[in-house]
DNA sequence: TTGTATGCGTTATCAA
DNA sequence: TTGATAACGCATACAA
């Protein structure tokens, strides 16, 4: 009887391929068969074709677990969210466990709680059980000087997703926020539209001063003069929309679209307009921002700005290992294409 | 010059106690160390302690690297779904991941595509790739059989969340849908509600057939009696739910308290009520399922049934172990229980 | 009750 | 351009 019970159970013959096994079929060593893997320059064309074929025969996949063992370097990557509810996380969640899946490579998380004082003891404890040393900040995080130091003292690299300014030694990855919203804008007056107003974001974020920019900024250049009333701040929140809308819809004046810096909000600007007896996109065009599940589920289905979620955990992972093989500490922005996705809830200016 | 330029970097003297380490402070061996860990029982007091001084001394943390090598069992737990921006499924994947992290566990997952006729082959290609020899399996694709033999002949072991049916060698976690839907009228007739209306779910869903079932059962139970115009189904869908709420408001006896298959439709219906003139919850009391992010967006917040996602993913996790070690084929199911979230959205039945 | 030696799959050193 | 072999940290057969 063996001590702990669990001796080995795979012994099925249906077992991995190793390297050895390509290198006994390729008629070569392994040290070889590990060159080609790797790249390595100095490889004649010869053995490096026999060794490709052994390994497309066999299947061959290298055991990440043993590369990890021998190079040292961990292959998770560690992330810390705060509300992992919210649809801008879920999307980014899902696309950074994709990225990682398939650059085999893996995900730890932490659930970050903002009210507590002693999140730094938090950090640690993670870095500590996970062994991570390299991360992923996402916002509001990512601007978190405290962290940044905090990370650093740990030898922890550190990849920034949308930041507020970039951090020296680390790169960024982000969207251009502003232009996407002047695109927007641009959507709107191409429609014909003149009343535009917006509804921003939570001041503490820098996407709502960027998307305020990029609002104000093309409304200038298409020589529309800004008004004070046409914006608020709906803090990103559903609810505060709701009073949002309200206010803009009883103006005088009132704006004929309106370009909301989320998904959420937008969504609430449309259940208000229909309370109050508009019709979207007849009366009042709408867009939002993120393209959230939201913006597909509500009817009108909302006109949005889609990130390149995809993509920038793509980087995001991508950029982990340029650091780890050149060890390098520029600190380069990155900055990938958005898609303005139009859908049903903009449309042309009423007839006034 | 090295050959691949990536040597040890590593060096900062910030280096990790490994077991010999632990073995040396002791004053035993690493297999002692071993056995300690892994909670073999017949070690003498003494040199238990004694390990045990050194392993906290050196802040000692075992490799699972290392453990997986020597074990052969991967660390990694396959998921694979289909839409990850639903919210069923955005809670899902934290929870999962989170449990993934708790345990020291990481996750694999792969988007999958319901209408790629070619499946099979995707799936196939993710077991290549990530090695995975355990999976989660989610609804819906957790009933297909033609999965489950597939993953069986790959001789990996899955573990089914919320599944049809059970499946004969893997157990099963799920909550007790038609419960919670007999707790949610219960609290309606609570607060005095007689006309009581119900939106069902995707029709190939089971949770659709148990949360009716549940909703009739409480209703016959309480001596009310069913009314065949006050079911209809909005399959899962905001924009559907958007017709059924009109529908059942514009009914001559129009319900009072709608009970509602899940939150997205739920919000529809709190929409649609707006629109027509009524208040949440004064004329019409509305209650939703799943506690996802909408449900506590919308205003006013929705009363609704929480899933225990964490709880789920938890023993999802864990029971991945327990077949490792003890290699057995029972397939069990686990009930977790859900909880009731008593919001705004409910409230007293009008005085007719 | 405890210790010694071996191997998991990969990459790196050094030699050819 | 290639190959033999050591080493990474851990768990186990086998020995004591």
């Amino acid at each position: 009887m063996s001590e702990s019970g669990n001796g080995r159970i795979e012994d099925t013959g249906f077992s991995m391929a190793t390297i050895t096994d390509v290198a006994e079929l390729a008629g070569v060593s392994v040290k070889t068969v590990s060159r080609v893997m790797n790249n390595y320059e100095h490889i004649s064309t010869k053995t490096l074709k026999k060794v490709e074929r052994a390994m497309a025969e066999l299947n061959y996949a290298p055991s990440s677990i043993a590369r990890q063992m021998r190079t040292g370097d961990s292959l998770s990557i560690g992330m810390i969210y705060g509300d992992p509810s919210s649809g801008y996380q879920a999307r980014l969640n899902h696309a950074v466990l994709k990225a990682c899946s398939d650059a085999r490579r893996y995900l730890a998380v932490e659930l970050f709680d903002e009210k507590n004082a002693d999140w730094q003891k938090q950090v640690e404890d993670f870095l500590d059980r996970t062994k991570v040393t390299n991360m992923i900040l996402v916002p509001p995080m990512c601007d978190s000087t405290d962290l940044h130091e905090l990370l650093t003292r740990r030898q922890v690299s550190f990849v920034l997703i949308s930041p507020s300014r970039p951090v020296p030694g680390a790169s960024s990855i982000a969207m251009d926020d502003r232009k996407a919203s002047r695109e927007m804008i641009n959507h709107f007056i191409g429609l014909g539209h003149k009343k535009i107003a917006h509804i921003a974001g939570h001041p503490d974020h820098v996407a709502t001063l960027l998307r305020r920019q990029g609002y104000e900024e093309a409304l200038q250049r298409a020589g529309i003069s800004l008004r004070e009333e046409y914006v608020v701040s709906g803090r990103f929140r559903f609810r505060y929309a709701l009073e949002c809308a309200e206010q803009l819809l009883s103006l005088d004046e009132p704006p004929t679209a309106i370009f909301v810096a989320n998904d959420e909000m937008a969504a609430a600007v449309v259940m208000t307009a229909n309370r109050l007896g508009l019709r979207v996109p007849e009366d009042l065009s709408v867009a939002g921002f993120d393209n959230t599940p939201i913006s597909q589920t509500i009817w009108p289905e909302l006109t949005t700005v889609a990130q390149p979620f995809a993509e920038i955990a793509k980087a995001a992972v991508e950029s982990m290992r340029t650091m780890k093989r050149t060890n390098n500490s520029v600190s380069e922005t990155l900055i990938l294409e958005h898609n303005i996705m139009i859908r049903a809830s903009t449309g042309p200016a009423p007839k006034a």
